[in-house]
This record gives structure tokens, sequence and C-alpha cells, in this order.
DNA sequence: AGCACA
């Protein structure tokens, strides 16, 4: 079944992940794989017997959420392929932002309330418009941000690659061995300022984009499959 | 397979 059934929302829904991973690691891993796509929001994972396997990336845009479902679709990530689709529901820290998050305790009374309340009107004056669309109460989206807002978004193809995730151990010389092997390898730089990301140079960005196919995901340690984007210019 | 927010 082709889970085209769940309508775009800027929350992805990752199952088939492996279970074995902890959590935090889980998280970090997501983070940097779909933060290509753009600004992440949040990332939720749990780990009990109903939920584990499974988590759900809040991006800030819907562009970005369907860019990852599309390009990510069965992404080999610690030895399994994602399966990733939209999310069923608003994610609380969306909720948050737009004003609309009620706390979950008192979400299930008040759901209650209204229920009964929709009853006892209807019984009272049966052909009632019952549509409470909750327009819009608090105006609209104040930050309804138009145009590119491409800052976020994963840079177009080019010559140099930019590594993430790395083990913090990770020398120029291990990246190198990694990398040269592909044509057009022209070098390897490491930040020392910043452990666990480097970029790594070539001819043209074909060639780049070839050693990128051919590395993402690679894992220097088990807990490091490497995310591998076009470095931005 | 499993759609939550500790």
């Amino acid at each position: 079944m082709l889970s085209a059934d769940v309508p775009p929302n800027q929350t992805i829904y990752v199952r088939n992940l492996n279970e074995k991973v902890k959590k935090e690691e889980l998280k970090r891993s997501l983070y940097a794989l779909f933060s290509q796509y753009g600004r992440i929001l949040d990332v939720v994972a749990l780990k009990t017997s109903k939920l584990r396997g499974q988590a759900w990336v809040v991006f800030s845009e819907v562009p970005a959420a369907s860019a990852a479902v599309r390009q990510m679709q069965n992404f080999p990530f610690y030895d399994k392929p994602m399966r990733i689709q939209y999310a069923k529901s608003k994610s609380d820290c969306v909720a948050k932002v737009d004003g609309s998050f009620v706390p979950r305790e008192k979400k299930k009374k008040l759901e209650e309330k209204a229920e009964k309340k929709r009853k006892a009107e209807e019984a009272h004056q049966p052909n009632a418009t019952a549509n409470g669309v909750g327009s819009q109460a608090n105006g609209g989206p104040a930050d309804l941000r138009h145009g590119k807002g491409g800052q976020d978004a994963a840079a177009d193809p080019n010559n140099i690659l930019f590594i993430q995730n790395l083990p913090h151990e990770t020398t120029s010389l291990m990246l190198q061995m990694l990398f040269q092997q592909y044509p057009g390898f022209r070098e390897v730089r490491i930040i020392e300022a910043k452990p666990g990301i480097a970029f790594v140079e070539f001819e043209d960005d074909v060639q780049s984009s070839v050693a990128m196919q051919a590395l993402q995901g690679f894992k220097i340690t088990p807990q490091n499959p490497m995310v591998v984007t076009y470095a931005k210019k």
C-alpha cells in the first residue's frame, strides 16, 4: 500500500528504524540526516513497546517535509530502510507556536465537554449548523513568511560535500581513504574547532554527487552514519 | 506493524 493516504504535514512519521539504537543517539542522527531538507523544530522518539522503531521529525515548513518523504524514502539508516510518511496529526511544538496547543490532560475533558454540548444543542435545535470551525480566534499566523525562505533549504549540487555526524576521533586521513576512491577527489578539510564535521572537495559536482551517493550513511562507527550534503556556498 | 509529544 502506497501510503499516499495521509495529507501533507510539516511533521514526518518515520518507521522501520533500528530498535537497538539508543533514543538520544537516534534523535541526533535523525536530526543530522534530515536537517539537509530544512529547519527542524523537534524530533520525537519513544521506546515504549508501542512506539519503538518510530520517530517524528518536525520541520518548520511543509515543503521540507515533502522533500524528506520523497528523497529519503527507503534510505538505509542503521542497516534498515526508513519508511517515511506524513504524520497524521499536528505536533505539539507546532501547536504551541500557532496558539492551538491544549495541554494533554485538559484536552480529553474539553473534547468530552464540547461533544456533550454539541449533542445538547442538537436536541434543542435539530437543524443548527454545528460546524464549529474554530476559526482563527487569535488572528492569522503573524509570521507567514512569503518568498523563498531558502536560507534553510538544502544547498544546490556543487563540487564540495559537507559531512556531518562523524565520530569526533575522525581524522582527515580516514576521510581521505574513503573519498579518494572516487574520481575527481581533491581534498578533505576537517575543522579542528568543530569536531564531527568535514568538507570534501571534488573537481566538479557530478563527481561529488557520485561520492555522496556511494558514501551516504557510511558508518565509521556503528553510532555514526555519516550524513553527506552539498556544502553551502 | 505500531501516529506522540514525560
